[in-house]
DNA sequence: GAGGTAACTTCATATTTAGAAGTAAGTCAA
DNA sequence: TTGACTTACTTCTAAATATGAAGTTACCTC
């Protein structure tokens, strides 16, 4: 199975990997939500090719993470912006952040986030909305649909 | 600049997402935090090829994500499981799953989080731990630290 | 001793990526 | 009014990476 093919399943995890889940385009989010719109800032902040960017701009404009507008008729100028479907985006790329910050970030924090709402610097964490605990992987337990989880016992049986 | 290269920057999400921001990493770490070990549940539970698997499992071993004990002797059999650092990507995973849900999922959730302090069904999200406040991309500024910004100046006036 | 299983490895082919160079439609400065 | 510069790309080729099929090792079970 191909990379392209994970779109097609069931699970929801494994869309969303199709269509975010791969190196530049996470590193496009981050540019995003550092507050840049203009193809040339991607293109020397990201450090990849021009070629793939242009790829992956197009792909996440297709599919409605971002859009493409003209900030300029003349000369025609275009930059992208962040739909709500990208900045929904968010959480995954403040989790990956934090991550990073905790196991690879040697101490220093090159980023931090200043929450508009109370004015103080947080480090955001999952939180369970019904009690409003805060939530670790060994504080969940998974329940797969009757679908999802007929679909699974299928393919273990797979040669 | 190559994918490669990511690991050797500054940015802490750059860092995290050289080491587990691929397509097939992420499936493997679905697999794992739906509890599955082994070689072969993941080959036929992620659909990938066993050379890309082998890959990837030596690479989250050798870089502390995930460890490798055997199970048994006799035959010799072997197990991977996530270390603190593997299950710390646990937010990374469910923002990702959540988002999923909500864009591209058709209304279907495959798989339910069940929240073990709780007993509920939960939908986790981003909480700012200052004032116990929900956090969305639009409630946070980012805030660069001296050293990064300039590396970040310095790039801009690249050719 | 035939068949099966877990956990891989090897190999040939196909696809994707990287890096360099090129292009179009304009602006600006002398 | 020409030549340099900018933004936003596209094209090209070589190199790297992924895919799928087949093979391997070391056992176990019947």
């Amino acid at each position: 199975m191909s990379r392209a093919d994970l779109s097609s399943q069931t699970c929801t995890i494994a869309r969303a990997v199709a269509l975010v889940g791969d190196e530049w385009t996470f590193m496009i989010l981050r540019e995003m939500f550092l507050g840049h719109r203009r193809f040339d800032d991607f293109l020397r902040q990201t450090g990849m090719s021009s070629h793939l960017l242009s790829q992956r701009l197009k792909k996440l404009v297709a599919e409605g993470v971002i859009c493409r507008e003209a900030y300029s008729e003349r000369p025609p100028r275009h930059e992208y912006r962040l739909t709500a479907m990208g900045r929904g985006l968010w959480p995954v790329v403040i989790a990956m952040k934090q991550w990073g910050d905790r196991w690879l970030g040697g101490g220093e924090t090159p980023v931090e986030i200043v929450h508009k709402g109370c004015g103080r610097v947080s480090q955001p964490r999952m939180t369970c909305p019904e009690c409003g605990e805060p939530m670790a992987a060994h504080d969940a337990a998974p329940r797969l649909s009757e679908t999802f989880d007929k679909e699974r016992q299928a393919a273990r049986r797979q040669p």
